[in-house]
DNA sequence: TTTT
DNA sequence: TTTT
């Protein structure tokens, strides 16, 4: 028995930050990955994948990721079935993510500003803004975006950051 | 923009396999994929994940697997959407595949008898039963199991088989 | 960043399960990988990839499994350098597995005799030879195979089995 | 029989095109991928990974790619062995490539000056630049980076660009 | 109900 | 022999 799955896309709107009753946070968010052919009419379609991820990961992609990021997903597929609100029964089909990670801040190009010096070849640990710690019971922190932008992917496994 | 999964686990009914207005075959199929860990019950659970595939394959997975059969998908996620019966938008998710890999049939063990001299160390390609060559209008072939019983997988990708 | 490995295949030879001084079981071992399509002599070729796994499911591979078992792995590629026996830098590529899936033990059919009224439907879970736990001082357990004959593939990641 | 791959990485240097004798294109490239965790001396690791892509893909990947730019592969890991120069057996392990996903490019940020009423919400497909068609025959074309620069990703598989 |  |  194995089941994996790897996409590469962009969240399709911010991710959804919830809480357990106890305590635990899980994130929901969809990502769109561009078909890499084109249908009859010529063009490209796209598929829209629900994904969930659990504790830390989802507060770090809350905080870090937005509408149009685009982000690399390593996971499995989930299948779940519940009451809707029609009495119909409901099946879903998900991807529980592992790890996410950071390949292009939703802004990144637009904001660059001649910003000339600094692409001189060093290479600058982008985690000084991990200080601020995000709090855990705020969801969206819609400014966090403007403080990394791309300039270096940003890895949220679980036991990646120091928060 | 990327999509890849890969499963390993058991259909859960017989393939499906239907033929589109211009001939082309496709066969729709569920893998039970058991889940590496146990629930809080203490009981594992398994993710059932709805399945496609195309032409060629489609067929051959008709002809040589069944309900049980153990397989290897490797493929894509593709989501959907249609007017279900009732009006509502229904939306799905399912896993088109490029190959499926034959690795246990059905009733391998089971049908096993005494064969004792057999495990020589030789390797036997097990195509001789690809002279037979199954007719593509006919949908599942239920003896045809009988005819490989796992003796060596049997990888259906399209340009596979000879047929 | 992303690193993501799944192969379905067969061992080449009994795994090799060995200790780090600190008591750490770590096993190697290689899985030979049919190609999916034949060269220009018209026979198929394989791929033989070597692999390592650590810990509780480095015991369990080594306990369970033999040359000539089918197998799934799930995991990365890891490269690494060392100085080789001629003072030459050796560079090598090999995958680090997380699990290890047990898809049929090497003599599964071949030992298989007439248990005919077994195949009643009814599935069996196949853990009862977990009892005797292997002990971990004790590198391959030889006849460890004929107790589980692919009636039901084991998963063997860390926390599953309860040894 | 399963075997898949897929990496998102950093090309360590610009890829090596080449032709065969009978003219087909062919790529050689390494991907690092940076570790998900850190050694014992707390320092993050990566991984070297040896890929080859073959025909349109590997001229794709040599116009439009160069050292530090961002890929995801998707492939197979293939394993052959050659007599190296000192007369003893070479094995080396190298990812087949079936498609390469552009993710970034080298400079981008970099290069990224004031333009302001660009980022207007459009979205412009980047393709003009595919009219100036490759010339197969010319190996790497240095000033190729700078007339994309991760405005949109591309994806170089095979049926993809229309060159 | 979708991203770029 | 390595990227950022």
């Amino acid at each position: 028995m194995l089941n994996r799955v790897v996409l590469v896309g962009r969240l399709t709107k911010d991710p959804d930050l919830r809480y357990t009753a106890s305590g635990i946070a899980v994130a929901n968010f969809t990502v769109a990955v561009n078909r890499p052919f084109s249908n009859q009419q010529g063009d490209r379609e796209a598929d829209f994948i629900n994904c969930v991820i659990w504790r830390k990961p989802a507060e770090n992609l809350a905080n870090y990721m937005s509408k149009g990021s685009m982000v690399g997903v390593d996971g499995r597929i989930q299948t779940r079935s519940f009451d809707g609100q029609d009495g119909k029964r409901v099946f879903m089909t998900e991807v529980v993510a592992d790890s996410v990670q950071f390949l292009e801040s939703k802004n990144s190009n637009r904001q660059a500003s001649g910003n000339g010096g600094q692409g001189s070849g060093g290479y600058q640990p982008q985690n000084q803004n991990q200080q601020e710690a995000p709090n855990p019971n705020q969801a969206n922190n819609p400014q966090s975006g403007s403080s990394n932008d791309n300039l270096e992917p940003i890895d949220i496994s679980d036991d990646d950051l120091p928060f």
